[in-house]
RNA sequence: UCCUCGGUAGCUCAGUUGGUUAGAGCAGUAGACUGUUAAUCUAUUGGUCGCAGGUUCGAGUCCUGCCCGGGGAGCCA
């Protein structure tokens, strides 16, 4: 007999039918005249609720089903008598798929806390907490695809492997074949990367934004969403060593554009969460944040903030409000300013656009001021920067100069630059860091709390 | 990498100015009871106090080093 998920079995009015499930208990309360098991199966964050009459099993295999087992269950789903839930199984029959020793099973009954789950990542989808944010990421991680292919945007699949070393999105793992106890030396003694696999220097790509571009000086729309990797030693709850990104980039589209497209994308991805993840939100709201589903609908309700950053260095320092650091035009930002111009001074997202060009990267549309270049970055609260973005230097000449002064090896970059020698045009992208949206939209705090297996330094298990 | 807080039972924690056999709740185990809802009640197993040194008559408690974890900062998404 085919099983049901208990998504639909909850969902279904109970007409007495015969009907089985699979699934893991979460708990077992067994008396002498009946057993109640509370069976999950992760389709959803309620469990089902098993009865079982003590005169039809033995009482072995009931008290086997204990916390942890897999088990599957066929009986009629009827109306429930008890008040925790809509139906429930009558069990005919009982069978343990995959028995748990409680005596050594990690996960209880009880909570636990996030740090001890994160220590047993591999178990830790069975919790509701995790069954709710990985629910939670699909939606979201489906939604994205859905929004650009309704919107005529092509997925494209940039390199994992890179040979440019110049994207300057932060420090690279370097990727070898070589026998790193004896490697293969040139003459005078320099790692002879000619002999490595691909004849060259590889990393893994920080960013794929360059090849992007590309495809959208051809597809005039396109986007990426693929792992990316920083070897930073950054230790925070914002940051990953492998985290997923996403990439529009889009031909013909200025600044405004872009934070115009920005805009819709962070809204609609949060409204299709709060339509198809009511449950889990109700959840995560109950548990961890209470303010998680106001804060959700706010956004997709509201303008988001748009300043330049002489604007918010204005704010900021008319505030007279005392930060760590003092910052003046030329600084970046810091988090405590970040945080101060959308946690109190607006209380909404916020996006910064038009920074100072040397403290922003090379490929950035230069303004006319000849100070700024047309970035924008978008700040959410208790996040930071979830999106980082810009209009593309698309004249040459501009383009190379800003690569000379910058000191940046263009040897390397002919191919990109190709795009602006042959059929150059007026183009924008960003990028928006998968699990600082997935952290956002679940109420998290911590980012390894969103991924199912965290990479971060000294921190590879799996 | 820096700052800061922490590491005591499977989990969450308490442990006084250094003092004798280190405690609780939950989980587990045994039993009772029950259309129960993280069920309830009774009993009970369980600890090299992160690791290594040091001070002391005596260290879970004080000192030094290291390891691991939380939070914050920087780098960024």
């Amino acid at each position: 007999m085919p099983h049901s998920k208990i998504k639909s079995l909850l969902s279904t009015s109970p007409v007495s039918q015969e009907v089985t499930s699979k699934g893991w208990v979460r708990s077992n309360r067994t008396g002498k005249n009946v057993s109640f098991i509370a069976l999950n199966d992760g389709s959803c964050l309620a469990n089902l609720q098993i009865v079982a009459d003590a005169q039809k099993f033995p009482k072995e295999l009931l008290m086997s089903a204990q916390t942890g087992a897999c088990i599957s269950v066929t009986g009629k789903l009827v109306a429930s008598t008890g008040s925790g839930q809509p139906v429930e199984i009558q069990a005919d029959s009982i069978e343990i798929l995959g028995a748990s020793d409680p005596a050594v099973y990690p996960l209880q009954k009880k909570g636990h806390s996030l740090e001890f789950l994160r220590e047993i990542a591999h178990l830790r989808f069975r919790t509701n907490t995790f069954g709710a944010v990985f629910r939670i990421r699909h939606s979201l991680a489906y939604a994205i695809h859905e929004f650009f292919h309704k919107r005529g945007f092509y997925y494209l699949h940039t390199p994992i492997i890179t040979g440019s070393d110049c994207e300057g999105a932060g420090a690279m793992f370097r990727v070898t074949a070589m026998d790193l106890k004896n490697p293969l030396k040139t003459p005078n003694g320099d790692i002879d990367f000619a002999k490595d696999f691909f004849g060259k220097e590889t990393y893994l790509t920080v960013s794929g934004q360059l090849e992007g571009e590309l495809g959208a000086l051809a597809l005039s729309e396109i986007y990426t969403f693929g792992p990316t990797f920083r070897a930073e030693n950054s230790n925070t709850t914002r940051h990953l060593s492998e985290f997923w990104m996403i990439e529009p980039e889009m031909a013909f589209y200025d600044l405004k554009d872009n934070m115009r497209l920005a805009e819709d994308f962070l809204k609609y991805l949060i409204q299709f969460v709060l339509d198809n993840n009511k449950e889990d939100l109700e959840f995560l709201n109950k548990m961890y944040d209470s303010t998680l589903i106001e804060k959700l609908r706010f956004v997709t309700q509201n303008n988001f903030r748009h300043l330049t950053y002489t604007e918010g260095m204005d704010i900021i320092q008319k505030s007279g409000k005392k930060f760590e650091l003092q910052i003046q035009w030329g600084s970046d930002l810091q988090s405590e300013h970040e945080r101060f111009l959308v946690e109190e001074h607006f209380k909404t997202p916020v996006i910064l656009t038009d920074y100072p060009k040397d403290i922003k990267a090379f490929y950035m549309k230069q303004n006319e001021d000849g100070k700024t270049v047309r970035a924008m970055d978008i700040l959410f609260p208790g996040i930071g920067e979830i999106i980082g973005g810009s209009q593309r230097e698309e004249n040459y000449e501009k383009l190379v100069n800003r690569i000379r002064e910058m000191k940046i090896d263009e040897k390397n970059l002919g191919w990109y630059l190709d795009t602006r020698r042959f059929g150059t045009c007026v183009h924008s992208g960003f990028g928006l860091g998968f699990e600082r949206l997935v952290l956002f939209a679940t109420g998290m705090s911590n980012i390894r709390d969103v991924i199912p297996f965290p990479r971060a330094p000294k921190e590879a298990a799996f």
